[in-house]
RNA sequence: GCGGCAAUAGCUCAGUUGGUAGAGCGUCGGCUUCCCAAGCCGAAGGUCGCGGGUUCGAACCCCGUUUACCGCUCCA
C-alpha cells in the first residue's frame, strides 16, 4: 500500500507535469476539490464521454440522448427528496466524534422536561386519585409550571433560530442548557453547520425575495422531468433508455483523493423505463453490460468488483456498486441503481401531471420502473490514467515512464517526427501531418534526438509514432512506432490512413 | 469537521546555529545526430503557498490562514 501510495503521487505529479489536470485556480493557491483539465486531459475525458455515447446512445436503437440545463425548478429537488434529506443542521461532538442533529439534540432535551411534567402529574393522580383535576394541576403546580415555561422558552428560541438559520444561537441553546453527548457525555461541541449537499444560487434579480435555486446534485432528474417530452416526440416504446452526459454539484464535506471526489464533476447517466415487476431483470442485464464496457478499456478484469447494496436507498430496490481498484483501493466507479417508480410517481405528484404509458401489448397505463446507469467521467478519467501509468526499467538499463492508454483513446493518436531536421525530412513530415490531422489528434516535433522525442510521446500516451527518414525521401515509406512494444513496422504512406483505422479502434468493435 | 504530516523553479528535492536562494531532470534558442532519455553551446524560469508577528536581519522561529496527502467521520 505505501507502495501505490508512492506511485498515486508520482501520477498526480505526472498528471500536471504533461498537461492532464491542474488545481484550479493554481495561482489563487488553489479551491479545494476542484480541479481543470488541460491540454491532454481534456483530449482523454472528450474520448471517454464520446465513447460511452456511442456505445449506449448509438449502438442501441432504443437509447437516446438530451443535454438537460443545470438549473432546475427548484420543485424538482423537493420531489427527489434532495431538499428535506440535507437540510439539517448538524453539530459534532468532539471527543466522540459523533455527529447530531442540533435540533434532534434540542427536542430530546425538551422531551426529559416533558417526562418530568408526566411524572408529577402521575404522582398527583396517584394521591387524589378521582377528586385529580388535571388541567386544574398543570396550571397551578409551580414544578410543572416552571418546566413548562422552560420548554416554552427554549422552543420558541429553537424555532427561530431554525427559520432565522441562526446556526450560532442554536450552540449556545445547546451550551447553555448543558446537553451533554449521549455517547462521550461531554459538552465539547463544535460549532452547528447546515449539510445541505446542493450548492445554491439565486435565479434572476439578487433581491430579499429572489427564488432560490440550486446547482443539480446528479444529472438524473434532468432525465425523469423530460421523460414525457422524449417518450412522445421520439415515439419510443418501453423499454427504452434516456441518456445524458454532464456536470453535477455536490458540497462535499470531505473531497479527497485527487478527482476521484469533487465538488464540481461530471455524470454520465442512462435511465432505462420498463414495465413495473421487470426491472429486476433488466437490472441484471444492465449489470452485465457495464461490466463488458469497462473491460473493453482493455483494463484487466481483477481490477473491477461488484459492490452489492445491502442497505438500500430511499428510491431503490435494488443496487450495485462497479467498483475499481484505484491506487488507494477499491471504490466506486459506476452505481447501477433499480430506482422503481419513486422518481416519476413524485414528480407525477408534486407537479400534477401524469407521468404514466400507455403500453399497447398490455392494453394498459402505468407509471414505469427505471434501472439506472451512472458512471463518474473523472473517475473513470481516473481509473484509465493509473491503470494506464508504467514506470519501466529498459533493458539497457534507462528508464521510461509510458501511458498505455488504449489508443482509441488516447489524447495524441500520432506523432510525426522528422529523424533529422534536414535533407527534406521536415517537409515531408508536414505533408503527412496534413493527410493524417483531419481525421486523428496529431502532433509534430523535430525537436532533439528522436529517442526523447519517443519518450516525450510514451509520457503522454501516444500510441503511434511516424519517423520520416533518408528512405522516406527515396520510397514514400515511414516507420511506425508502437508505444507498447517499442517496435516498428515500416509503413508506405499512402497506406497510414488504411493502417491506423485498423490500429486506432476499440476494442469491442 | 477532528487528528497527523507537509508546502522552496514545470517536476523531484537541497538549503548549516536566522545573514537577500541552489541542483538534477524538464522547457526554450542553436549545434551535432539515420531510430529509443542522460553529446555540445546558450537562455529563460522562484518576492521560498498567503497574511501577520519576533528580530538589525526570516525560506528557516511564533501565530493565523489556504492547499494537498494520510487516518477517523460523512457519502441521498
Amino acid at each position: 500500500m505505501a507502495n501505490n501510495e508512492e506511485m498515486f503521487k508520482r501520477l498526480i505529479s505526472h498528471a500536471k507535469e504533461y498537461g492532464f489536470i491542474f488545481p484550479s485556480s493554481e495561482i489563487y493557491d488553489g479551491l479545494a476539490a476542484v480541479y481543470d483539465y488541460g491540454q491532454y486531459g481534456v483530449e482523454l475525458k472528450n474520448n471517454i464521454k464520446n465513447y460511452w455515447w456511442k456505445c449506449m446512445v448509438q449502438y442501441h436503437e432504443n437509447i437516446v440522448g438530451i443535454d438537460a440545463a443545470i438549473f432546475m425548478h427548484p420543485a424538482t429537488w423537493k420531489a427527489s427528496g434532495h431538499v428535506d434529506a440535507f437540510s439539517d443542521p448538524m453539530i459534532d461532538n468532539k471527543d466522540s466524534k459523533k455527529r447530531y442533529r442540533a435540533d434532534v439534540l434540542i427536542e430530546d432535551h425538551i422531551a426529559k422536561l416533558e417526562d418530568k411534567i408526566n411524572k408529577e402529574v402521575e404522582k398527583a393522580e396517584k394521591r387524589f386519585g378521582d377528586t385529580f383535576d388535571k388541567q386544574q394541576f398543570i396550571t397551578t403546580n409551580p414544578r410543572v409550571l416552571e418546566n413548562q415555561t422552560k420548554i416554552n422558552e427554549i422552543s420558541k428560541r429553537m424555532n427561530e433560530a431554525l427559520t432565522q438559520e441562526n446556526f450560532a444561537d442554536l450552540k449556545a441553546l445547546i451550551e447553555e442548557l448543558g446537553i451533554v453527548c449521549p455517547v462521550s457525555g461531554s459538552r465539547n461541541w463544535t460549532e452547528v453547520r447546515q449539510f445541505n449537499l446542493m450548492f445554491s444560487t439565486q435565479m434572476g434579480s439578487v433581491s430579499a425575495d429572489a427564488n432560490l435555486i440550486y446547482l443539480r446534485p446528479e444529472t438524473a432528474q434532468g432525465i425523469f422531468v423530460n421523460f414525457l417530452n422524449v417518450q412522445k416526440t421520439g415515439r419510443m416504446k418501453i423499454p427504452f433508455g434516456i441518456a445524458q452526459i454532464g456536470k453535477a454539484f455536490r458540497n462535499e464535506i470531505v473531497a479527497r483523493q485527487f478527482i476521484f471526489r469533487m465538488r464540481e464533476f461530471e455524470q454520465m447517466e442512462m435511465q432505462f423505463f420498463v414495465r413495473p415487476g421487470e426491472e429486476l431483470k433488466w437490472f441484471e442485464y444492465w449489470k452485465e453490460k457495464r461490466k463488458k464496457w469497462h473491460l473493453s478499456l482493455g483494463i484487466p478484469e481483477n481490477k473491477y468488483r461488484y459492490h452489492d447494496h445491502e442497505k438500500l436507498a430511499h428510491y431503490a430496490n435494488a443496487a450495485t456498486d462497479i467498483e475499481f481498484d484505484f491506487p488507494f483501493g477499491f471504490k466506486e466507479l459506476e452505481g447501477i441503481h433499480s430506482r422503481t417508480d419513486f422518481d416519476l410517481s413524485a414528480h407525477q405528484e408534486h407537479s400534477g401531471k401524469k407521468i404514466t404509458y400507455f403500453d399497447p401489448e398490455l392494453n394498459e397505463s402505468y407509471v414505469p420502473y427505471v434501472v439506472e446507469t451512472s458512471i463518474g467521467v473523472d473517475r473513470t478519467f481516473l481509473a484509465i490514467l493509473s491503470a494506464a501509468y508504467q514506470e519501466e526499467k529498459l533493458a539497457d538499463g534507462s528508464e521510461r515512464i509510458v501511458l498505455r492508454i488504449p489508443a482509441f483513446l488516447a489524447p495524441v493518436k500520432i506523432a510525426v517526427l522528422p529523424l533529422v531536421k534536414k535533407d527534406g525530412m521536415p517537409e515531408k513530415a508536414l505533408e503527412i501531418m496534413d493527410l493524417l490531422k483531419y481525421d486523428y489528434m496529431c502532433q509534430y516535433d523535430e525537436k532533439d534526438a528522436v529517442g526523447r522525442r519517443y519518450r516525450r510521446q510514451d509520457a503522454i500516451g501516444t500510441p503511434y509514432c511516424i519517423t520520416v527518414d533518408n528512405q522516406t525521401i527515396e520510397d514514400n515509406t515511414v516507420t511506425v512506432r508502437h508505444r507498447d512494444t517499442m517496435e516498428q513496422d515500416r509503413v508506405a504512406i499512402a497506406e497510414l490512413p488504411a493502417y491506423f483505422i485498423k490500429h486506432i479502434k476499440p476494442i469491442n468493435e
